[in-house]
DNA sequence: TTGATTTATTGATATATGTCAATGCCCCAT
DNA sequence: ATGGGGCATTGACATATATCAATAAATCAA
């Protein structure tokens, strides 16, 4: 029924690990929250457009991107059971400096901004949810950061091994070529040493 | 009066400009924080240990990095109304992967982490303030890893003068080289080919 | 299926930055 | 003030990765 839709099992499984989840709450989140499909190739955000929802991937798969001279370089790949915004816009409602891809068939939860707002002033308690998440992600951010200053290609290759390995044969080598920020060739070229060795 | 102290005014412009402190929260937090100077060349944190405080910089200059390799890699730089954790040691309590260094004789108000949790427990409301900066802290961030795929020693350096400025002269250039990710010898060269320009 | 378009691979070459080394400078400590 | 140790600069050279180009392989649409 309409109104009466659910929050995702998943995502509410990550937030009850986090603290209390009220029934209102809940039921709050639950009204807000909208499923959509999402078809491979579609965009979910335009560099310059402002981000004005949340989305929680149930399943899928998108990457970010920027253009960067006339090259495109991928900034995120984004996974099942994540949160997906562009972080600068989202949070200041100004434009998005990012786009967002779907790469494969996916499922997410949509919540916008202004209802997000809203559950804050109802239930002032989620932030303390959200605070404990913005922290998870700023330190994930973090690891990413040095892990592309260790900037050879090899161990940048090897770290994308052990974080993505899962979607290795989902994502466009070019593409992890970019967010390892490397061209094609070097990928190309460094797997085919990785085999060798 | 010992017990009686007061949080920096800086720190609580910021926490005011976010929303609204109750003077019990802010009596609270005066409690909790300790002033402490530091010196040039004192170690806040070192690689190995675990984070157990937030430092608040009333006034100074720090610099984290860690090593890689042999050598080390300056991952921020830090300045004056800034806080300051090394995050995913901070968030859980877990060994820090980096060091943080005082550059220039520095004062800092510093809140331990499990006050800081009484305080989270006392005032469920401040985790609205930590929600907003963590967003903030978290957009920073997110621009310096747009800045570090510019990669070209040129681009990464004008972007160091645009938001470093005022630093320029209080650091090394050696630091400021890693910070960029680039060797010392390319941004003396690079600086030369600037000026020449 | 088939052809067309995109993507991955491989090779040859260019180039920016790293590395190593020498010099000179500056700043700090005595 | 003076001597010493680290730091910045400059040069010569090494090297990893980018670039350009040509196939080959894979993907997609009709």
């Amino acid at each position: 029924m309409d109104g009466q839709t659910t929050i995702p099992d998943s995502l509410l499984t990550i937030l009850e690990k986090i603290g209390p989840v009220s029934h209102e709450l809940k039921f709050a989140l639950g009204d807000k929250f909208e499923e959509q499909k999402l078809f491979k190739g579609k965009m979910l955000l335009r560099e310059g457009e402002v981000c004005k929802s949340l989305w929680f991937l149930t399943n899928g798969l998108l990457r970010s991107y920027h253009e960067i001279g006339d090259k495109e370089s991928t900034s995120r790949i984004m996974f099942t059971n994540h949160i997906v915004i562009s972080a600068g816009s989202f949070f200041t409602q100004t434009p998005a400096t990012e786009s967002i891809e779907v790469l494969a068939d996916t499922t997410v939860a949509r919540l916008s901004y202004t209802d997000l707002q809203e559950i804050y002033k109802a239930f002032p308690a989620f932030n303390f949810h959200t605070r404990i998440i913005t922290e998870q992600y700023f330190a994930q951010q973090e690891q990413r950061l040095y892990m592309l200053r260790k900037h050879d290609a090899l161990s940048k290759y090897k770290y994308f091994l052990e974080n993505y390995a899962d979607f290795l044969h989902d994502i466009p080598q070019k593409y992890i070529a970019s967010f390892l920020d490397m061209t094609p060739e070097t990928l190309s070229r460094t797997r085919n040493r990785l085999r060798k060795s």
